[in-house]
DNA sequence: CAACAGTACCTATAAAATCTAGGTATTGAC
DNA sequence: GTCAATACCTAGATTTTATAGGTACTGTTG
């Protein structure tokens, strides 16, 4: 179904990677992430917050990023995530990839007859 | 473990849209779009045949590409992709999809502290 | 002509990421 | 006090791809 709505299917991975650029600037809560997200692609990305959260806890797990309570009210917590040092050379890499994969794609839909390699 | 090996995981879903374009150069038969795409993306992208055929037969299925056999020696058969009119479509529509991810994650990628959207 | 790498097709199962669809509780505006 | 918005969370389904096989033909080399 994620095809059969032309909606996205492209944006498949590349969430850990946008946390990670976003955590880079400052640090956030989950809710924050998730309006950030829509807000900064201009609606291009989006994700749900039953997405988001695992990706967190995975980035938590992994020593990418870390967590820490602040108090918000009386009552309530909201949850800021940091990103680490390990963190950020791990957005690097990512940043590397995505383009890697980018630029392997764009050979393929940006490709007319005359500039080729064909062999 | 996709994203454990720094391999890939952006290529997620970019498949079909390299199978159409491919195509739309010109028929071609599973195993030659095995070794095209390797050989196009320079070693960015790659796939197993396990995994093209499903994406084929799918692709059928939805009646972007149809199929024929053309004989090859005395035995084997080669089957022969082609793209459907329909599947001119659909690659257009993918490409703009792609490209509305693309640059949908750049916003988070390449953003520097000056032009920002903050409000 | 036997052996073997390469060509060419195929399937079943597992893995990974995300979506869907819920849930709870607090806050602030009216 | 009600209600939308904020803020957190989980379980299960869905989708795509990878893994790991399998069969069979072709062409080259010794």
């Amino acid at each position: 179904m994620a095809e059969e709505n032309g909606q996205n299917m492209f944006r498949r991975g590349v969430m850990p990677l946008v946390v990670l650029a976003l955590l880079k600037r400052e640090d956030m809560y989950g809710y924050q992430l998730v309006q950030e997200i829509g807000r900064v692609s201009g609606g291009r990305l989006s994700v749900q917050e039953g997405s988001l959260y695992p990706i967190l806890y995975k980035l938590l797990e992994q020593g990418f990023i870390s967590d820490r309570r602040e108090p918000v009210g009386k009552r309530m917590t909201r949850i800021y995530y940091h990103l680490e040092p390990k963190g950020e050379t791990r957005l690097e890499a990512l940043t590397r990839e995505y383009e890697t994969v980018v630029s392997g794609v764009y050979q393929f839909i940006h490709r007319d007859k005359e500039n080729d390699d064909e062999r």
